[in-house]
This record gives structure tokens, C-alpha cells and sequence, in this order.
DNA sequence: TTGACGCATTCCTATATCGGTATATATTGA
DNA sequence: TCAATATATACCGATATAGGAATGCGTCAA
């Protein structure tokens, strides 16, 4: 089985978060996400389904649209699960900048 | 094509976050990854190729075998991408209109 | 009612990927 | 050299998914 059908897997796919992005500036009908991103209309009603199915969009229908909006929640669990992880590359950044101020002090300035 | 190879791919996988949380910890043996994971030895190679291929770990060989660690910085892309999300679902909480107006809404197809 | 629009779904094909098993490679030890 | 250990890779089968084309279905306009 191919990654669980959660947000991480749904968030994987380039084309989704595109369309994440889009529709955190607001609520927006499928058409428009068709112009945005050039995909085809088939292609976007079914990302948007992989979206809904792990809660991170929501429709409604207006006429004969179906306006979509983001449902942010439904990112957090990724925001979670990297987050600790944001400590660790810090503090590396901080041994590098160690490790730069103690090259520095033995050698001459270069760019 | 499914979903580039980029560490919010290499992610999407439970799995490897299972070895990344434990990388996390320090650097370890594949087969420390195979106990502590109950998977293949096999699968965690794979699984590790997949990581080494975004940067997401890096081995270095001790006698036979072979110890990888975590480099957390090839999951800052992902914690980029979704901190702003952050924002989203925590200015919902803060505006309580919002949820109220959310609950007393019956028109969404979804739910 | 007819026709156009907006969207979802279905069918199709190509490709990826996962898990499992077997095997290849390299290292260590006797 | 042979055996054992540690890891990577190749191969296999099953499944999933992306994209495209065609189609279904509801809605608006006349």
C-alpha cells in the first residue's frame, strides 16, 4: 500500500499544494483553479478530491459553481510532525557559525 | 508522473518518518532501524535510499556497517510551506465569529 | 425544451511504489 | 579460503496514482 491517505501524502503532490496556495488567499470556484494553474478541469476536481478526503478543503455549492476554501486545521498534523524538527537544523546553523568564527580567527578574511 | 522525488514525497511515507523520528535521536546502524521499526531490512534500505536521495540522512561506513544520520535541514522546505498555514488555523480559533458562523452553516456538501 | 456551462466521474494507460524474497557486495573472523 | 554479518540491490507481483479523453449530471439561460 502506497502511503495512507492522509495530508502528508496529499500534500506530497506538487499540484495539490498549488492548489493549497491558491485557495489560502480565499474561497474559490474549480474553474478559476483551472485558469490558475493550467492544469485540466478533470485533473483539478480530482486533486480537489484527494483534498477533501483529508479534510483540507471544503465546497460549497453556488449555482451550478462549487466554491472551494482551505481548511488549514487539517495541516496542522505535518506542521507538528516537522516542527521538533526545525530545533535541530538551527542548531546546526549555530555549530556552523561556530565552526566559521573559529576558521575565521586562524585565517585571513576571504570571501 | 507521481509526485517528484522531494523530501515532502520522501515524508508522505509513515515509514520513513518512523526512521527519521528515530534518526532524530542519533545516528544509528540500519539494522538498530530494523529492530526499532519490526520492518524488513530490505524495506529500510529502501526506505533509507529514498531519504539519502532528498538529503534527508547521510551515512557514513564503520567497519561493516553502515551508521546514518538525520539532515534536518532538508525538511525545512516543508516546515516553510506549511508555517504559514499556521497562521490560518489559528486566527480560526482566535475569531470565535468564524466558528460559530462554521457550526450554524448547513449548506456545505461535505463535512 | 434545447443548449451551454461547471463540475465530477469513469475508463484507459503509463509509471511508481510498496512489500517480500533472493541475491550481490563488502567486511570481519577463523 | 570459508563462514557469518551487515547492508544494498534486483526481481517480482500487487496496488496506487497521475494525466488525458470522454461522459454523466445538474444548473442556468432563452
Amino acid at each position: 500500500m502506497p502511503t495512507t491517505a492522509d495530508a502528508f501524502n496529499a500534500v506530497a503532490e506538487p499540484r495539490r499544494r498549488e492548489i493549497l496556495d491558491l485557495l489560502a488567499t480565499g474561497e474559490r470556484p474549480v474553474n478559476d483553479l483551472v485558469e490558475q494553474t493550467g492544469m485540466g478541469q478533470p485533473q483539478v476536481s480530482k486533486h480537489l478530491r484527494v483534498l477533501r478526503e483529508v479534510g483540507a478543503v471544503r465546497s460549497r455549492d453556488q449555482g451550478r459553481r462549487r466554491l472551494y476554501r482551505l481548511e488549514p486545521e487539517a495541516l496542522r498534523p505535518i506542521f507538528e510532525w516537522v516542527s521538533p524538527y526545525q530545533r535541530l537544523w538551527e542548531e546546526r546553523f549555530e555549530r556552523l557559525d561556530d565552526v566559521l568564527a573559529e576558521m575565521k580567527e586562524g585565517d585571513g578574511n576571504d570571501g
